[in-house]
DNA sequence: GCTGTACACG
DNA sequence: CGTGTACAGC
């Protein structure tokens, strides 16, 4: 079973390269972050005719998720994060697959710190903590996947001096992240590679993808009843090197039960 | 000695598409209009490394206008049509080439009629015919070519009647564009097919070149001492199924001296 | 830089 | 529909 995500920051403008690494990766699940579609404008027979069903979240303008599944059924379960009805922003959608809970996310960027969008990024961590909290105590085997746009330690990022006050880098966002940890979820990518440098974005500015000036903010978190099944994964850094690229790679693992 | 003329609606967006008809057709001068780009836009590189040197009249937004030579010298004459030096739109570009004058033209709109718009197309007809008719007197080997946006007669339209109050096929304007032959100037692709219906522009909206709903508004018109040396033209509509194509096609000739 | 938005023009 | 413009967000 292999579980990937990807933020393809725009799915119209993406579909090429999406559906070019769709047929190359072959991946079982997908999750996509950064949609920028409404809900009418998602390109559902294209992702058909790739082979996948799909269930997304979108949003004009910004945002938007997605879950698609290859062979295996999708039943959505939550197409928003609990706890605040008056949050509009879709950034999250849940489902069970092969009876495991796939929570896609897109957490806020939160820059520029300090001001009300870090604070809504805390929020938002906030009440994803509290779900997450709910899952590992129902105890079911669920992937945490998505765009964190959290950056987990010093080695996650190409010049960590320069991002001390950085939303992604903040110290408040990476305790949430270290908590995370704590509760027993696996960020199964360093758990795979204990010690190297990985990283899933380069922006799009100062040919940071040539001079490797990269950032690690796309995570996929196992519950400790998956953990024993991760067999390996990667980052598929030479997608970003496509013509019409995301500034994201995609990550994926592969997961035996 | 092969003439041709482009309106290639951007020619930032057109590069691709232009490079790869100049390659096919191997043009010994090209005129081109709509550049939609400021002077400091022009892709002179490119167009350089095509083998064509060029000289043109950019304008930030709107208009512009280029001509190209693939080995004779370009002497530019004019950068505006004379007559009116507070109209600072970029339409009108002349040069010497192998002792010929070749007036490049992107003549106005002129829509919606009846109104200003309207008005400043009949403006630019006088000054226009002024020019022309001067040229004619000075028994000068010259070429009008370029956008012209008339439809001279009922059949360069696929469906006349619904053109009567369109700035395009205006009364107005075509009798300006049947007073030029009338003083000597030769329609050289109606005279090369004088009995075919010959198109050079199909709207983007409606599939129009599917269904082959064109009109014939780019020209070439030949003063009476050039007249004897044509040989042969066409339009290269193929060129308008292309991906990323303009919305017109160019259109050639081949001239003997 | 590369998304998306909205608008003007044709 | 597909250019161009300007702007916001990251």
């Amino acid at each position: 079973m292999k579980i990937a995500t990807y933020n393809v920051n725009g799915i119209n403008a993406r579909l090429p390269v999406l559906l070019q690494w769709l047929k190359e990766a072959v991946p079982d699940i997908v999750c996509l972050q950064e949609l920028k579609a409404p809900q009418e404008r998602f390109p559902l027979k294209e992702i058909n005719d790739a082979g996948y069903q799909a269930i997304w979240n979108g949003q004009k303008s910004w945002n938007g998720v997605a879950i698609l599944s290859k062979d295996l059924e999708i039943t959505e379960v939550q197409r928003a994060l609990p706890g605040n009805t008056e949050d509009l922003q879709s950034r999250y959608i849940e489902a069970i697959i092969d009876e495991m809970v796939i929570c896609c996310l897109y957490l806020p960027n939160g820059n520029p710190y300090p001001g009300p969008k870090f604070d809504y990024k805390l929020d938002w961590l906030k009440r994803f903590k509290r779900r997450t909290n709910k899952l590992i105590k129902m105890e079911l085997p669920a992937v945490l996947i998505g765009d964190f746009n959290i950056i987990p330690e010093p080695r996650d990022v190409y010049k960590p001096e320069r991002w001390e006050n950085d939303a992604l880098f903040r110290t408040e966002v990476r305790k949430v992240y270290r908590e995370l940890l704590n509760k027993g979820w696996v960020d199964s990518i360093r758990t795979l590679y204990p010690d190297d440098t990985v990283y899933t974005f380069w922006d799009y500015l100062y040919k940071a993808y040539d001079r490797n000036a990269g950032i690690r903010l796309d995570h996929i978190l196992l519950s400790p009843y998956l953990h024993s099944g991760l067999q390996s994964g990667g980052v598929d850094s030479h997608v970003r090197g496509w013509t019409k690229s995301s500034d994201h790679a995609p990550v994926w693992i592969q997961l035996e039960k």
